[in-house]
DNA sequence: GCCATACTGAGACTCAGTCGCATCACGCCC
DNA sequence: GGGCGTGATGCGACTGAGTCTCAGTATGGC
């Protein structure tokens, strides 16, 4: 992704502003091949000299996540990142060599969490999974799985 | 669970040392009802007066997760807590009321896992799978879903 | 019982993320 | 086009989780 509309599309939809910061942040998050940090734009905002604030950073990524067009994952390190995505129900596959994600619908997990229901007596209201491995990109250049195969 | 046998076989079978402090630990992570994070047990050590410092808490706790018998959750509200567990490879339900957490194994992921690297291309290695919702106990008291079903 | 060494506590440190506040500028309205 | 209310910003101080270092301690193999 290079267009950082649906970001500010998101942002407009929801009724908040259209502020520089906020349209220059857009464009580096749109920049962003694989998954992100905060610090990540920090530090990139710096070296663009975008005088853009620690603390907007922080606020925008807030911003988006809550609008969906940003989610947080969870790296298997405990690190937090962040993808830009399409604001619908779905899941991501993490590369763990270039961290690029690709979005995947719920792909037969509806199945699974009912019958966790079932088996448990939960009544389960959210889920989230994370998948780690290899893009096809990367594949090549890595044979051997470098964790235990799930 | 109320038994830290489980905690101190798991780092006697890994060569660790039984000393004091981490039996002391092992009790209390033992006594926890639900999930807790490193500062729960900071605070309930202090509480009990057992003199063990913050550091070995968290060394403990690292100890205890790579060995599989304590694993690391991370909440919707991006928190990190940990439970105990069996180590073998499984998945948590996290009742979001009370806390308390139900072991599930594959369930179907398995399934899921090699639908979602056939359709993306991208070798999976490891995945990730947490729920939440309420537990049966909790259930009565909340008829409505907190969050947007799953 | 001895001793090598794994483990410990204390406290300083780092780093992500938050908060308060004075100032700024977006965008609605005229 | 200009005025104005208010949402957004940057700064810098703050918080809290987690890490690191280091001197001292105690475990458990012999």
């Amino acid at each position: 992704m290079v267009d950082p509309t649906p970001f500010l599309d998101a942002l407009a939809r929801a009724g908040l502003r259209l502020t520089a910061p906020r349209r220059a942040l857009a464009q580096l998050i749109a920049d962003q091949a694989g998954h992100f940090s905060a610090a990540d734009l920090v530090a990139e905002s710096q070296a663009r000299s975008l005088g853009i604030g620690r603390a907007t950073i922080f606020r925008t990524l807030d911003a988006l996540s809550g609008l969906g067009v940003v989610e947080r994952i969870d790296l298997p390190s405990g690190e937090h990142a962040y993808v830009g995505c399409a604001p619908t129900h779905h899941h991501h596959v993490v590369c763990s060599r270039c961290g690029r994600t690709a979005q995947i619908d719920d792909a037969g997990l509806r199945t699974v969490v009912r019958e966790v229901a079932q088996r448990t007596g939960y009544r389960v209201d959210e889920h989230k999974l994370e998948l780690f491995g290899l893009c096809p990109a990367c594949l090549p250049a890595a044979p051997f799985p470098l964790q235990r195969p799930a």
